[in-house]
RNA sequence: GGAGUCGUAGUUCAGUUUGGUUAGAACGCCUGACUGUCACUCAGGAGGUCGCGGGUUCGAGUCCCGUCGAUUCCGCCA
């Protein structure tokens, strides 16, 4: 029973001999005497052969079912007719006998590379999904870049110190999950968000250098990139700048890219300030593969001379008019119409458009605005015939952000972006505080512990809104083909300034206390400058794996609504267990 | 929390616009035939709580309301 090969081993040169495979069947293709049987394991299918001149196998052969698990034996021989489209298309083992290691039931979906289910019933039922190699295949990438990143680490002096994942609820930021405390009756602990207060305390150990592919939880609405609970690399390091941080970790995304695309990286990274980042793409995560870059063309000084009433009132409102260019796409109405449509949802007013052809200019803008306006707009966008403009006005930020949405549904519609580059980029000098209108109260924009930017440190006792949202932040952002994979920052190590920091974010001395006391304290003892960085470990293995959702490099993930239908979770629980940690379930209202 | 899409056989879908006979197709499954297939082929067959609940109607897969689930986006995600 135990095997001498894989089902994804055997080539001609194996022909003659005896061989067992296990397997599961994948196939089978009953031609009335002869029976022909794919089996599968993760390394991939092999063709059997059985003849009706073996009367007993071929009786078990025909009580065969998809999905069954067996051991064949056999001798490796030639096919008579070659399949190109399989490694072990050359040959086939001619069975001997085969013993059922186990019967299955039929499967809820057949179990195929081109899987038709859906997916709600793949995650139900994900050991079946997992059995196909482009899945599994997911899973052996994921394993080997973890093999990679400790790797590198390792070489690097790092020490891999494992956090507790039972751990204080601490404010800002993301919701906490939490887990009630059964020796502390009406106490809590949380899961970490991330180990950021752990990791700055071994810093403060003296550890140096630190690494960690961690688990992190956040209990936030999810999306496609978004699971409940992920994977991260984490890392801190002393006395360093954010230089180092960068080349250590464009050393990793080296040396992965390398081994697992076989592609040298140009190092290093190209950098871009948040600020121009937001201008230029209206984004602080850019994608960089979309051809011609398309960045954002600032019209506000053009549209100050039309007589439209919507840019002017923008304009006196302090806003902008910017515009993005496409380059020699035909539009048709209906993607006007669409775009609209698209921009309308964001909350902005409408979408301008001029079109250049080569008979002259077609906009319903036109009317507004003098030949020589139109041609300073056609020379300032470098505008060609065939080249159409979208022109969006509104409140700065909103309206460049917009644009940046724009940009992408632009360059998936006109397919612009070349799905084959790695584009990485570091976006540097976050703001460090944001002003939350609801809350009516500064928040800190990356995390609380994040130094700012040494220029900026006569502001932190402002409460000038414009001074304390101008403050920027050694924080920074890796982007990797417009997703966020990277984010760091170097630290605040002294007391003095993380107090001002609580102060504006309006953590009064003893919130502070009892929230973040103990690192509070730990930092008086000698705490050394710092920083480091999480990347995100799901997202880029769903980089590397070509997927555009993190789901599949997961091998049990959770649905949007953060439920595993595999196992049914999360579930009730018995009332005893709620007794003993003294929880009480309310109904909700409604 | 909000918006969109989807939910019909084991699976993937059509049918819903315009309510009306016995709800169809493909794949899978079962039976039979077939000795070189690899999406085997051929013949036959079984298989349905039209997500769930309520309403309108002589009559609802189809219209209305609610609800549940999946998914995409916005808010949210230091």
């Amino acid at each position: 029973m135990k095997r001498t090969h894989t089902c994804g081993e055997l080539k001609t040169s194996d022909i003659g001999h005896e061989v067992l495979l296990n397997g599961w069947v994948a196939k089978r293709r009953d031609l009335g005497g002869i029976i022909f049987i794919d089996i599968r394991d993760r390394y991939g299918i092999t063709q059997l052969k059985i003849s009706p001149e073996k009367k007993s196998v071929h009786d078990v052969a025909l009580s065969l079912g998809n999905e069954f698990v067996i051991s064949a034996k056999g001798k490796v021989v030639k096919r008579e007719s070659i399949n190109k489209n399989m490694p072990t298309g050359e040959i086939e083992v001619d069975v001997d006998s085969i013993e059922v290691l186990n019967t299955s039931e039929i499967t809820p979906f057949v179990v195929e590379e081109d899987i038709k289910a859906a997916d709600d019933l793949r995650l139900r039922y994900r050991y079946l999904d997992l059995r196909r190699n482009s899945l599994t295949s997911n899973l052996v990438l994921r394993s080997k870049v973890y093999q990679i990143v400790h790797k590198y680490f390792e070489k690097h002096d790092f020490v891999e110190v494992e956090t507790p994942i039972l751990m204080k609820s601490t404010p800002e930021g993301a919701r906490d999950y939490l887990v009630p405390s059964r020796v502390h009756n009406g106490k809590f602990y949380a899961l970490p968000q991330s180990p950021q207060i752990y990791k700055q305390i071994l810093m403060v150990s003296g550890l140096d250098r630190y690494v960690q592919i961690c688990k992190c939880f956040r209990d936030e609405d999810l999306r496609a990139d978004r699971q409940p609970e992920f994977t991260q690399i984490d890392l801190e390091m002393s006395f360093v700048t954010q230089d180092d941080v960068f080349e250590m970790l464009e050393g990793m995304f080296f040396e992965i890219w390398k081994e697992i695309k076989g592609i040298d990286l140009k190092l290093p990274f190209r950098r871009m300030t948040y600020d121009e980042a937001m201008e230029n793409y209206g984004t602080d995560k850019p994608d960089l593969r979309i051809s011609g870059d398309m960045k954002i063309v600032d019209l506000s000084g053009e549209a100050a001379g039309t007589e439209f009433k919507v840019f002017l009132d923008t304009l006196n409102a302090g806003g902008t008019v910017s515009a993005l260019k496409l380059e020699g796409k035909e539009v048709t109405r209906k993607v006007i119409d669409n775009l609209t449509e698209f921009v309308k949802k964001l909350g902005i007013g409408g979408l301008g458009y001029i079109k250049f052809t080569s008979e002259g200019v077609q906009s319903p803008l036109a009317k507004f605005m003098s030949e020589e306006t139109m041609n300073a707009i056609k020379e300032k966008s470098r505008a060609v015939a065939g080249d159409t403009l979208f022109i969006i006005s509104g409140e700065r930020k909103k309206a460049l952000t917009a644009l940046g949405q724009l940009r992408l549904r632009l360059a998936e519609e006109f397919s612009l972006t070349d799905e084959g580059r790695f584009e990485f980029l570091w976006v540097t000098d976050f703001p460090l505080f944001q002003y939350d209108e609801e809350e009516s109260r500064f928040v800190a924009e990356h995390h609380v512990f994040t130094m700012p930017k040494e220029e900026y440190l006569k502001f932190l006792d402002s409460r000038v809104r414009e001074e304390v949202e101008s403050i920027r932040a050694n924080c920074y952002d890796l982007v990797l083909n417009g997703n966020e994979v990277t984010s760091g920052s170097i630290r605040i190590h002294k007391s003095d300034i993380q107090k001002k920091v609580f102060d504006i974010i309006g953590l009064t001395d003893e919130e502070a206390k009892q929230k973040f006391g103990f690192i509070l304290e730990a930092f008086r003892y000698g705490a050394p400058p710092h920083g480091g960085a999480a990347v995100g470990f799901d997202r880029i293995v769903a980089i590397l794996c070509g997927l555009r959702s993190i789901t599949d490099t997961i091998a049990f993930p959770k649905t949007l609504k953060a439920s595993s239908l595999m196992d049914d979770c999360p579930s009730e629980v018995a009332p005893s267990q709620l007794e003993e940690l003294g929880v009480q379930l309310i109904k909700k209202q409604g």
